[in-house]
DNA sequence: TCTGGGGTCCTAGGACCC
DNA sequence: TCTGGGGTCCTAGGACCC
């Protein structure tokens, strides 16, 4: 059992990723701008009107564009601001890519999201020496071998490496060891602490706690009257406590998988709401049946026009991944909790997974089951061999609504989780 | 013309059983 | 007859992350 106080953990964080990402690809393909270099975003679909700015280069951020900001704002913000399209395929090849360069350091690796990991350095130091150095090297390394740069921080643990690679970007190497938490994170205002949210900042900030350091040294119980077991969490991320493990591998299990859209127009009749939830299931059970899953929850969100969201869920007597049970399911959903407001967008999410080895299929159970699996894995082939949109459903034919909404496909993004 | 989309975990309260 | 209390399951909603 090695001691939780010696372990070394990296936190490996792709500066601008997504914008770094395009910017090599660019270049490698005769471009003689490096978006980097300049005022640059890479943003979603603003034909639509609801593209957000998903990544945004050093120059744009300093004219204020922020991550997750709508693109007519930032553009109010930045006049040339040049924007160009996510390429989701490039992305997980440069992650893959990135996550293959660091697992020559060590067998525990944790892909945290798609541009971020954890790498646990426990023991490695004979292997490959003291772990600042070996920071350099990886970072030198992935510089040269891939094209971009890449903050690492480093610490005993998981949250304090993270919390050490936001220090200060791009391109650096910081430790936050705990001797060194006092001087280099409890400076730092609240809400840059992992965890605490616009809400909680408030709540915090109500009390009288501005910074980091507040946090760490507040009152306990007082935190726990407050803020239930988050202010134990929060208190010990102050104070740079966690034990939490590497998890190497971990994003294999998935939790749930869910679709959403926003609307470009308001929907106030059920059949259209019922059309957009078809083409949510099509996707969410295209990628239940790629993962080999079955779901036993499966539940539907509203969101109206005044952006208040509700949701209704289920649980079904019998697992499935059978895009007609799912659509049911989630048609029966809506029309319970449906309050007749104008609707903005609409969500679908199955949870509670399964394998889909061993589903039993009751006595109750639907005489055609087996012909509808056929049908879906079929049209899940074609899909395959042909593109997503070769096959739609009928009712798609007036193309009023997109057939398969919104989305990544499955294997395009790796499964992440935001908890240590 | 105005805030995306994909995830995770926690908690409160109701239903139900013993 | 009316009033527990504990445990578990389920649902809705809220908070956070990238």
């Amino acid at each position: 059992m090695i001691d939780a106080g010696k372990r070394t953990i990296m936190h490996i964080d792709v500066n601008s990723a997504f914008l770094s990402w395009t910017a090599v690809y660019e270049l490698q393909r005769g471009a003689t701008v490096d978006l980097r270099a300049i005022p640059s975003a890479v943003g979603g679909n603003q034909a639509e009107r609801r593209g957000v700015i998903l990544a945004a280069s050093i120059p744009a951020k300093k004219y204020g564009v922020k991550t997750g900001e709508v693109i007519w704002q930032a553009k109010q913000k930045c006049p040339g601001l040049v924007i160009v399209p996510p390429n989701y395929s490039l992305y997980l090849k440069c992650s893959n890519a990135l996550f293959e360069l660091l697992q020559e350091y060590s067998p525990k690796v944790q892909r945290f999201s798609i541009d971020e990991c954890f790498l646990d350095y426990t023991g490695m130091e004979i292997h490959f020496g003291n772990p600042v150095e070996v920071a350099y090297r990886i970072k030198e390394r992935i510089k040269k071998e891939l094209g971009f740069t890449v903050n690492i921080g480093i610490g005993r643990n998981k949250l304090t490496a993270k919390m050490a690679s936001e220090l200060e970007k791009p391109d650096k190497v910081h430790t936050l060891y705990p001797e060194e938490i006092p001087y280099k994170m409890w400076s730092l205002p609240v809400e840059k602490l992992v965890m605490v949210g616009p809400k909680t900042k408030k709540k915090l900030n109500d009390i009288g706690i501005e910074t980091i350091g507040d946090l760490a040294n507040a009152d306990l119980e007082l935190l726990k009257s407050r803020l239930k077991s988050y202010g134990v969490l929060i208190w010990q991320y102050a104070n740079g406590i966690d034990n939490s493990p590497v998890r190497a591998g971990y994003h294999l299990m998935m939790k749930g998988i869910s679709n959403s859209t926003t609307i470009k127009f308001d929907v106030e009749d059920r059949e259209t709401a019922h059309k957009i939830l078809l083409s949510l299931v099509e996707s969410v059970a295209q990628r239940l049946r790629k993962a080999r899953s079955c779901c036993r929850v499966v539940s539907i969100e509203i969101r109206n026009s005044e952006l208040f969201s509700y949701s209704h869920q289920r649980r079904l007597h019998v697992p499935t991944n059978v895009t007609n049970e799912i659509y049911e399911a989630a048609k029966k959903l809506f029309d319970e909790c449906w309050k007749g407001d104008k609707i903005r967008g609409l969500g679908v999410r199955v949870s509670e997974l399964c394998s889909d080895e061993f589903i039993q299929t009751t006595m109750f159970d639907d005489a055609d089951i087996e012909k509808k699996k056929a049908l879906d894995a079929v049209i899940d082939r074609v899909r395959e061999k042909y593109g997503s949109y070769l096959i739609f459903r009928g009712v798609f034919a007036d193309r009023e609504v997109p057939p398969i909404a919104g989305g990544v496909d499955a294997e395009i993004y790796p499964v992440m989780t935001s908890i240590l």
